[in-house]
RNA sequence: GGUACCUUAGCUCAGAUGGUAGAGCAACGGACUGAAAAUCCGUGUGUCCCCAGUUCGAUUCUGGGAGGUACCA
């Protein structure tokens, strides 16, 4: 009889709100597992954006070799398919000496497509992408909404119509295709050489929003405005759509006072939060945890991976 | 101290000749498979400052009180 001793591979998925202590968490594990981190931060990802985006600094990443920080810069257009497929490059690599990895990061999307894994569509071209934006310009809404009620009649159902990022995605890779964007979406998740241990920080919300307020204050003792100054000339650029930076440029055009801008990076990161909140909620089986209780969510994912290895 | 005006949602305020009220922002809830810290949708959450009077009924009218603002002293 031959059995196969399949040595199993964890992922250990620590997701949460912002300024909740997602970092130090996967610090502590990394260290614990003597593995890497792999942040699914779709901010951090930029080496000009440090202070706003709570990177944690070399000190903060204690030794722990940490990927997709500091990887692109605001000008490089980066999608969660570039994310899925280079975060699972990287996995495999750290997986040919660990048995453990940790991925942490706010952005739900980015960690579903590593854990479980987006749908395969076409790469779409500049001249398709150029095209779209431009009937966008000239028709508007509506005639979004009329190419895609044309092109993929499925999909208008269900949209939501009145999104522009929705229609505009699906009608980019019905015309890169030829076929309607439903029929890409099979919304099956796929084969990983993993298994995956969902993790989710929490805390209460009252407790989230006093964090947040002070790690504004702390960005803000730490040279935030300086640091979006610099990016100014790029505010138009889909990296700088980003809490923290983009209240920054009205203050800049002399047409929003500085004290207004910190009132809106608070509000904006706690309506941020609140957002994440609503999609862990809905998106996969998380676990629960304080960040505070330590010893818990160790033992806890250690009993998931004894459970899970069989 | 006197006079005038004000007190309604978390904030700024509107309003009904008396039938328990509504805007903006905030807040809260939700959707979301490729630039997602983005994008989009939904919801009014209320001792109408307090006490008494008139009234079938007062947040609205009357009186008193409290607090605020301005001016005069």
């Amino acid at each position: 009889m031959f059995v196969q001793m399949k040595q199993r591979k964890f992922l250990i998925v620590v997701g949460g709100a912002t300024a909740t202590g997602k970092t130090d968490i996967a610090i502590r594990l990394a260290q614990h597992f003597d593995t890497a981190v792999l942040s699914a931060d779709s901010r951090q990802f930029y080496r000009e954006m440090s202070i706003g985006t709570a990177k944690p600094t070399e000190a903060e990443r204690r030794g722990v070799p940490h990927y997709f920080i500091d990887m692109l810069s605001v000008v490089e257009p980066y999608s969660v398919g570039d994310f899925e497929r280079d975060a699972l490059r990287v996995l495999d690599e750290v997986f040919q000496r660990r048995d453990v990895a940790v991925l942490v990061g706010g952005s739900g999307l980015y960690l579903k497509a590593v854990y479980e894994g987006l749908d395969t569509f076409p790469p779409i071209l500049e001249a398709t992408r150029a095209r779209v934006r431009e009937g966008e310009a000239t028709g508007g809404l509506v005639w979004l909404q009329k190419q895609v009620a044309a092109l993929d009649p499925d999909y208008f159902q269900t949209v939501d119509r009145k999104n522009p990022a929705r229609l505009r995605r699906a009608l980019e890779v019905c015309l890169e295709s030829g076929r309607p964007f439903s029929s890409f979406r099979q919304r099956k998740s796929a084969p990983r050489p993993f298994t995956p241990i969902l993790l989710l920080l929490q805390r209460p919300r009252s407790e989230l929003y006093e964090r947040i307020h002070r790690r504004v204050d702390a960005m803000l003792a730490a040279g935030l405005e300086a640091e979006v100054r610099v990016l100014y000339p790029y505010r138009h650029l889909p990296a700088l759509r980003t809490v923290g930076y983009k209240e920054w440029f009205p203050f800049f055009e002399g047409i929003l006072s500085r004290e207004h801008v910190v009132e809106r990076i608070r509000q904006h990161t706690r309506n941020y939060a609140k957002r994440q909140e609503t999609w862990f909620r809905k998106h996969g089986a998380w676990t629960a945890f304080h960040p505070d209780q330590w010893a818990d969510i160790l033992q806890w994912v250690q009993a998931q991976m004894e459970l899970r290895a069989l």
